[in-house]
DNA sequence: GTTAGGG
DNA sequence: CCCTAAC
């Protein structure tokens, strides 16, 4: 049902991930309003959007490594080009400028920005117009018109969908007639996967601004701040960029060139048609990203909140890799994106990164194959190129009811594409095991150069959340305001909806910097999902093949940043320790509510009740807490570690320890089944404290 | 696949 | 959190 998809991306050492990967403690649920029943949580096609975001930079000649902020940003500019002028001529001109390279910078913040806007300006904004807000920044992009074209190009892409929806077609048919006015080249032709995708957005999108005047109206008034400085950039427009795109599943593969600046590339693949279809074909639509964390909580907690009468989301298959199901669980959650850069000496000296060119990526993912030059001197220092193959987009599971339209699939996947690009992503830099934080430190300095002391086994780029929040104990007093936090104990039963997950993250945005020197490794560990780097000898080697793969781990285990590939070694194997997620007072709260209910010996069952959505935490996890609650109860509150817990809690842990223990004799002894009657109600009548006062009397 | 416990 | 035995 889910499909996976790849994105690649060029980016600058700097920062913009592309693609995002989902922490697993982003998932947190937030309390928000109900969501509409329109709303579907879709989110599937995160991958799909990225590449149809890439797609559009790529037509719109921008040559980031983010696809998604790219796109974003290009959105954004076109949405502000539009304000002033409706002319295409317009937006043509815009593109062509390279202004997409050139909001790729800002993208990430700017969509931090935006997102934390959101939440402050409009906390309590509906869902619903949030959520316009949000497919109005996709709608009011070119990429749309791109998409058409697209499509026209590609017949294929209606047949994919067929069985999807007819919708679907109308709309792809829709754009097409509408006609844009950019020819594609030949070189340029997207996968049929893309143009799908692209379809949906744009049907989403076209839906959006059709119907939703009011809304769009009011959305398209903030984009403005995302952009708002013309960034020079990305530096890469010098330089050409070919960019690729394959899908493990698939065996198309193109490769785009621009003579200024990267592009695109492609996205969806058959695979993920194909896992489209089947979503379309069943009752249930259900997405699940491959990544653990967060994309997954988001479309959980999204369908959850539309479907809460329906059967829940199950996690779908995913892809699966090579990777030791260990190591999958850290991997996954990122496609690969792979491009190829090409160092341009007369580059920018800021913008490190090149052209974009893109490789195919290994099953496992861990390849890229792009090379780009980081120059920290304008002067004759040589430049160092780096190759990184790929990153993977999570997969994600979506689930919307059968009668639901085309268009808010659509919606509910534009809406997990944007949550995941617009939550901002950060690459951060492994060097020889070692985290380089000082974005002003040279290359030279980092130990990164080309006389060939790089130790491409020792580098490696992670891709990280720039705003997502990770765990509410952990940033507690940064997102206290807006982030789960003080909902957290809501949000761990009940999933925001869709609209409200997606916000989330925005809402939670520091800024980036901020977020990293701050909360660097909380991040790490709460939330990215590896990206796997591959390096090249800086000979300039542009064989993709010929890079080896270089997985980078923290030394300290906390992060799993990258995932190893190396195909020299076997270290990709090797099972990673699950990153460490506290519990918080309110995920706490939520396990004693569900013991005192259901008793001890029903984790599955406990773990359901209080932690449907928090994917990240398994029937184990919560028994082990509540062993350690236990524990935790019974002595001092001096010789207690960690976040503190009420003694509330504690007492209540104690008392529902207490008497379900007793119960548990009691079972022995009698062989009765009172737990089990308790386990059956959800009603507080015959929870733990009910029963007590009916056993008192 | 779950539980229960030790580590 | 991990691992494993036992179901």
């Amino acid at each position: 049902m889910s499909s996976k998809k790849r994105v690649r991306h060029g980016f600058n050492d700097y920062q913009f991930p592309v693609i995002p990967k989902a922490p697993r403690s982003v998932r947190r649920r937030r309390s928000h309003k109900n969501v509409d029943n329109d709303q579907i949580c879709a989110f599937e096609l995160l991958a799909a959007v990225a590449g149809e975001l890439l797609q559009e930079s790529e037509s719109s000649a921008c040559s980031n490594a983010a696809v998604g902020k790219d796109v974003l940003s290009d959105c954004r500019e076109v949405i502000k080009r539009d304000q002033l002028q409706e002319d295409k001529s317009m937006k043509s001109e815009f593109f062509d400028q390279g202004s997409c390279v050139e909001s790729a910078y800002i993208l990430e913040p700017a969509v931090q920005e935006q997102n934390l806007k959101y939440s402050l300006d409009k906390p309590s904004r509906t869902e619903n117009n949030i959520f316009h807000k949000n497919s109005c920044t996709f709608l009011n992009s070119d990429f749309s018109r791109k998409d058409c074209k697209e499509v026209n190009i590609d017949g294929k892409s209606h047949t994919e969908v067929e069985d999807g929806s007819s919708s679907l077609e109308d709309v792809c048919g829709k754009r097409i007639e509408t006609g844009t006015k950019k020819q594609l080249d030949d070189g340029s032709k997207t996968e049929d996967l893309t143009v799908a995708n692209s379809c949906s957005v744009k049907g989403l999108i076209e839906k959006h601004v059709n119907n939703n005047s009011a809304i769009n109206s009011d959305s398209s008034v903030q984009f403005p701040s995302y952009r708002a400085v013309p960034r020079p950039s990305f530096g890469k427009q010098g330089n050409n960029v070919k960019l690729g795109i394959r899908d493990d599943d698939e065996n198309s593969f193109r490769s785009y060139r621009h003579s200024t600046n990267i592009m695109a590339f492609r996205q969806t693949s058959h695979t993920g048609y194909r896992r489209m279809r089947k979503m379309l074909t069943s009752r249930h639509w259900k997405v699940l990203p491959q990544l653990k964390d967060w994309e997954r909580s988001c479309s959980h907690y999204g369908i959850k909140s539309f479907h809460r009468n329906r059967k829940r989301v199950r996690a779908l298959e995913r892809c699966r890799l090579e990777i030791p199901s260990k190591r999958r669980k850290l991997c996954h959650n990122s496609s690969i994106v792979a491009y190829d850069q090409q160092a341009n000496s007369k580059s920018i000296s800021k913008s490190r990164e090149k052209g974009i060119k893109r490789d195919i990526i290994s099953p496992r993912g861990a390849k890229v194959g792009a090379s780009a030059s980081d120059r920290n001197h304008q002067k004759k220092d040589p430049n160092v190129k780096f190759s990184i193959k790929s990153f993977k987009v999570p997969e994600l599971l979506i689930e919307v009811p059968e009668n639901e339209t085309i268009g808010s699939l659509k919606r509910t996947v534009v809406e997990a594409v944007k949550t995941i690009l617009g939550s901002g992503l950060r690459v951060g830099m492994v060097v020889q095991g070692k985290k380089v934080r000082d974005d002003n430190k040279t290359l030279q300095q980092a130990g990164i150069s080309q006389n060939g002391n790089l130790n491409l086994d020792t580098l490696g780029f992670t891709l990280e959340p720039s705003s997502y929040p990770v765990s509410p104990s952990l940033h507690s007093k940064d997102f206290s305001a807006l982030s789960p936090r003080g909902v957290d104990h809501e949000l761990t039963r009940r999933p925001p909806s869709p609209i409200m997950e997606l916000e989330l993250p925005s809402a939670s945005s520091d800024p980036p910097k901020i977020m990293l020197d701050e909360h660097d490794e909380d991040y790490h560990e709460l939330a990215l999902s590896p990206t796997n780097l591959i390096v090249d000898p800086p000979s300039g080697v542009d064989n993709p093949d010929s890079g080896a793969l270089v997985i980078v781990c923290p030394p300290n285990g906390e992060a799993h940043p990258v995932v190893p590939m190396s195909s020299k070694n076997g270290r990709s194997e090797l099972p990673q320790r699950r990153t460490r997620r506290p519990f918080s007072v309110a995920e706490v709260e939520a396990l004693v509510e569900a013991v005192e209910q259901l008793g001890t010996g029903r984790w599955r069952d406990v773990k359901i009740r209080a932690f449907e959505y928090a994917d990240h935490r398994t029937y184990v996890d919560v028994k082990d807490k509540w062993k350690t609650l236990v524990h935790t109860a019974s002595i001092a509150p001096q010789q207690r570690r960690g976040e503190p817990v009420p003694q509330e809690l504690l007492d209540r842990v104690l008392i529902a320890h207490g008497y379900w223990s007793k119960q548990h004799g009691k079972h022995h002894a009698e062989n009765a089944g009172a737990l089990e009657n308790n386990s059956n109600n959800n009603n507080n009548s015959t929870s733990m404290s009910s029963k007590m006062a009916q056993s008192a009397i």
